[in-house]
DNA sequence: GAAGTTGTCAAACAGTTAGATGAGAGCATG
DNA sequence: CATGCTCTCATCTAACTGTTTGACAACTTC
């Protein structure tokens, strides 16, 4: 069922050696991504993702403390991932679908952050700065009588919206939320909504 | 930290007693609705739901033929619940608004939907009707750029975002996503939005 | 009132899970 | 070559979880 049926224990491969436990850790957290993403945390199993990493589930708890640990990491990786994402010379509308092209790629990190919204688990994010919404909108890229932070807000759920709820795409659309006629459709008319918002 | 304490088993209540069937039954389901809304099917304990319910754990195989039937039977029953509710008559802003409320006074059966869609899990739902949408479009609800069926879509997002992404509210607003400040504000919002979507 | 059915419970059971233990291989340093 | 350190693995274990079993009381039917 799982990945590698039989693992042969090939010999170390002697230079590979050297960064194995760069490596190890790289594919325990690959796997737990994986893993975690699409089953939670209560869900996911360590056995599960120590045989996708091709690994000893001890090396969890050597490498991370445990399975909360090794979910505490991958929590904080993202965050530091989300954080190179805003730019603002870029036009909103581009914005937004550069983000959503970005969560048709891998929705794992999507998941992940919706997972830990149900489950309450409280992140130590920042408050969001504000000020980049209310520059766009004095310069016209947002109607007057739109609450900045509210935009912002359904534009996250609009992004997020073919992972969260894909059995609703399935519904009202008839095609597969990773279908590329539904990326296309959607792209497209989010922009539009976009422009409805400026207008 | 549970419920009930103690259970004194008290006399089964002469009276009371002949209804204790459909009684127990909807205890457990009630209980079990605040179980896996809060804390999904992998992370919730047949135990914490018995407790909740002030019933004995068995008797959860015994009506509902264990955890997973449990599980399904009010899958079920929310879906009967959420038949009931589109009204051709009443405005498009005003219907969706309605949603929202309900998603506000009661997030349980959202919660449990997203939980359904993260996990995976495919309901029966038949395809979703969206000759009423297009009726809107025309009747000029609508702008005649938008796809229906997008916007369908976008109102069920921005309906649960709330619910789903409680962190964001608390990130980008700065408030509880269940208090009345950020109920108003959402809600208006969302009137205004839409009505940016229909000219 | 005897027999059977129904609703309820407590205790036992079997399966699974995360983590602990201890051992061993590769490699560097002396 | 001996010693110690890092990384890896197989096996064991203690705890937990959903379900089964067996018992029992209330009520119904005969």
């Amino acid at each position: 069922m799982h990945g590698t049926s039989k693992r042969p224990r090939r010999a170390p491969t002697p230079e590979e050696r050297k960064q194995c436990p760069e490596r190890s850790r790289r594919l325990l957290l690959e796997a737990a991504m994986d893993e975690f993403s699409e089953k939670g945390f209560a869900g996911a199993r360590v056995q599960d993702i120590a045989d996708r990493a091709g690994l000893n589930k001890q090396l969890i708890t050597y490498y991370f403390g445990g399975k909360q640990g090794l979910y505490r990491e991958l929590g904080r990786e993202w965050l530091r991932r989300e954080a190179t994402f805003n730019d603002p010379a870029v036009p909103f509308e581009e914005l937004v679908v550069r983000y959503l092209r970005e969560a048709f790629d891998d929705p794992r990190g999507i998941r992940l952050a919706i997972w830990q919204a149900l489950t309450g688990e409280v992140g130590d994010e920042p408050r969001e700065d504000l000020s980049d919404m209310r520059r766009r909108q004095a310069a016209g890229e947002l109607a007057d009588d739109l609450d900045p932070a509210a935009v912002l807000l359904m534009c996250y759920a609009m992004v997020s919206a073919p992972a969260t709820m894909p059995h609703a795409v399935r519904q009202i659309f008839g095609i597969e939320p990773d279908s590329p006629e539904f990326r296309e459709r959607w792209e497209e008319q989010l922009r539009r909504v976009i422009r409805h918002l400026a207008a």
